[in-house]
DNA sequence: TTTTAACTTGATCAATCGATCAAATACAAA
DNA sequence: TTTGTATTTGATCGATTGATCAAGTTAAAA
């Protein structure tokens, strides 16, 4: 009935994701993303529409590569806080060198962006909570299989280790002090561990 | 000898800093800030150069800003850790509808722009640095004053303020939970104080 | 093999970007 | 009051922005 695209949807978005999130919303030109994932103007919209709601397929695309890591540790980890440290310490370290911006990209998005793009903004907020919901999730177990305190709220903990995440993320980017982080990353569970 | 410009020049930065502030660096447009700062460009460039100059001259203002803020609540509070727990109360909480970003400038800065903007990045680097140093300053003092505890660190104490405050701040904005970050401002100080 | 609809391509749109400039204006010094 | 110069003004620069479109190309369905 008709052609059928060359490129690949999944690849395609990937490139962009890492373009957006190493220059911004606003510091990433069309042109800079149709060069980037190889695409002419009208393939560029026909496929995505806009800018904009480019950007916001690929804040779930960048989630979904933070979902995927969290499984992967919690896989092959045997206590589930070893699992999260492991997390956070492979998110926040080790893919230091393979990641365009030392900083997660929903933070980045929401730190950007103003009133005049409420949708990329929302949907920042509501990856971010959904990661907030894992970490609850996770630290549940954690509490069944005893390995914290059993007075420890698990809802106010998964917050404290998303505040950390955000501000080791943030402060690795302004001093590229590795030493100090790994250090932090190590304590965050110091006064809740059983 | 000549005319004289009508202009109050810290007025001017300041009015530019708080735009700055809100929208970011690629956010804003020269006509945006020649039209919020009444100047036509003929002014504008005579008196800045460039937009990237009025910014690093916008970065300074906000940080001195900070820096009288603090210096204020040392001022005011009996002890230094109070004083810096009021600080942070007042720049995280108090200050939230008086201010267009609930988000560090310096922050937003160096989490939007990269290395086509290097000055702007390292001058938020810097002014950041500058602002830990003063925590320092600080902390040693209390720590003469015996609010810390003898085995305190102050250097790494104060790393771990800056953490927190980077984090709190940018919870605030991905969660507007003010309740959870007061909380989390007045257990900064839990395991250091004597 | 022909048809037909989806896709690709490159030119181009109006709007806006950061910045420049000549002319008009205004004020301090002579 | 006149002179000289710094400032102000609005038009305008070339480049780039996000987006549109018609023409050309491709491949699945008939």
């Amino acid at each position: 009935m008709a052609n059928t695209a060359k490129y690949d949807r999944e690849q395609v978005v990937d490139k962009a994701m890492l373009l957006f999130w190493e220059k911004g919303f606003h510091g990433t030109s069309t042109r800079d993303l149709q060069r980037t994932i190889n695409l002419r103007p009208g393939s560029f919209y026909a496929a995505f529409g806009s800018k904009e709601q480019l950007f916001k397929e690929a804040l779930n695309r960048y989630s979904q590569q933070g979902r995927d890591l969290l499984q992967l540790n919690v896989a092959k980890s045997k206590s589930i806080l070893g699992a999260i440290e492991g997390f956070i310490k492979a998110l926040v370290l080790d893919q230091r060198d393979q990641v365009p911006s030392d900083m997660c990209m929903l933070v980045k998005t929401i730190a950007e962006l103003t009133d005049e793009q409420p949708e990329l903004v929302n949907e920042s907020k509501v990856l971010l909570q959904s990661m907030e919901g894992s970490m609850v999730d996770l630290l549940a177990q954690a509490k069944l299989r005893e390995e914290l305190k059993p007075n420890v709220d698990c809802e106010v903990l998964a917050k404290k280790v998303i505040v950390q995440m955000m501000g080791l993320r943030t402060y690795l980017r302004s001093s590229n002090n590795e030493k100090l982080v790994e250090m932090l990353i190590l304590e965050i569970f110091d006064s809740s561990r059983s």
